[in-house]
DNA sequence: TCAGATCACTTGACATATCAACTATTGACT
DNA sequence: AGTCAATAGTTGATATGTCAAGTGATCTGA
């Protein structure tokens, strides 16, 4: 007898099961991603920002007076962000961020979240904070510390 | 006593334990999901295309010989795609694919994978089938089967 | 039957991502 | 000191993503 159809396969209106658990686990995954960003970024917007902007800004108000120089924001970055320099530009055009050369070394930039900056993220941490939660809330509370687990597994293994 | 940081938490080198397992799990996520997108992109890159492409190529390879129309293939894809056209263009260009205005519904442009991006796809099934599994064998396997149910459970509640 | 709504794309304009040079500093080693 | 390699960005070219408006084709109801 056949199975009915898991999330999954409706969201992509496929029939046939997949080939693998690990098939079904990659395509959950990358849609649940997808979904989520799209929705986060439905968030953020309205104060004119992106979701990857609003990461940043998150990292430098986590970095503090001191900022952070271009490259360790990258490193800190949920998603990789090769454009890193650009992305900066935005948010220092916006008012947002301020940069200056570092005077002890003279390679790096000095990033900092302006006061402005700090306004638009605490704006949105209430919300953010709120859908994050939603989002776990749907599977059963008994689970979630297992998927949370199963997650940094997953994540160790693609290194 | 202090945890021992997690692997999200390494991974976006931050110290401070998570403000909720919602915030770690929606970060895990994303992360995972953009590891997987780039892995997965450098193994279809080879062949010239990306993974959208891929993902195109496959859900026209199912569809068979009658193809689908233009949002169909939309609507199964993995990741929303509002530029579903143009890479549909691109696809044509490389002759991967075909495309022809229907003659019943005249407003329908009937999309169909050609022998050549039959060839493509098929090469990079091994290739992809194997990573999807390494992905998950990760976590145990007593817990696998919890983890896909728990990421249908998401996906779900993310209508 | 025919005007208006809906559908299935298309197209243009613009934002963002990606990769490969290129520049200015700094560090390491002779 | 002086050369070579490694860092830390920056920039240009190109690809891709995103949204809004436009174009036929089809459907719907008076």
């Amino acid at each position: 007898m056949a199975q009915s159809p898991s999330a999954v396969q409706r969201s992509i209106r496929q029939r046939k099961p997949f080939r693998s658990p690990g098939h079904e686990a990659v395509v959950a995954l990358l849609k649940i991603a997808d979904l989520v960003h799209r929705k986060a970024g439905a968030l953020v917007e309205p104060v004119g920002i992106t979701q990857q902007q609003y990461n940043v800004l998150r990292i430098l108000r986590g970095a503090g007076a001191e900022g952070l120089p271009t490259l360790e924001v990258a490193e800190r970055m949920i998603e990789q962000a090769p454009g890193i320099t650009r992305l900066l530009d935005r948010l220092e055009a916006k008012g947002l961020v301020s940069r200056e050369r570092s005077s002890d070394d003279r390679r790096t930039v000095r990033c900092r979240i302006s006061s402005q900056g700090l306004r638009v993220v605490s704006r949105l941490d209430e919300p953010m904070d709120a859908f994050n939660d939603r989002v776990l809330a749907a599977i059963p509370k008994r689970h979630q510390r297992q998927l949370v687990e199963s997650l940094n597994q997953l994540l160790e293994g693609l290194d």
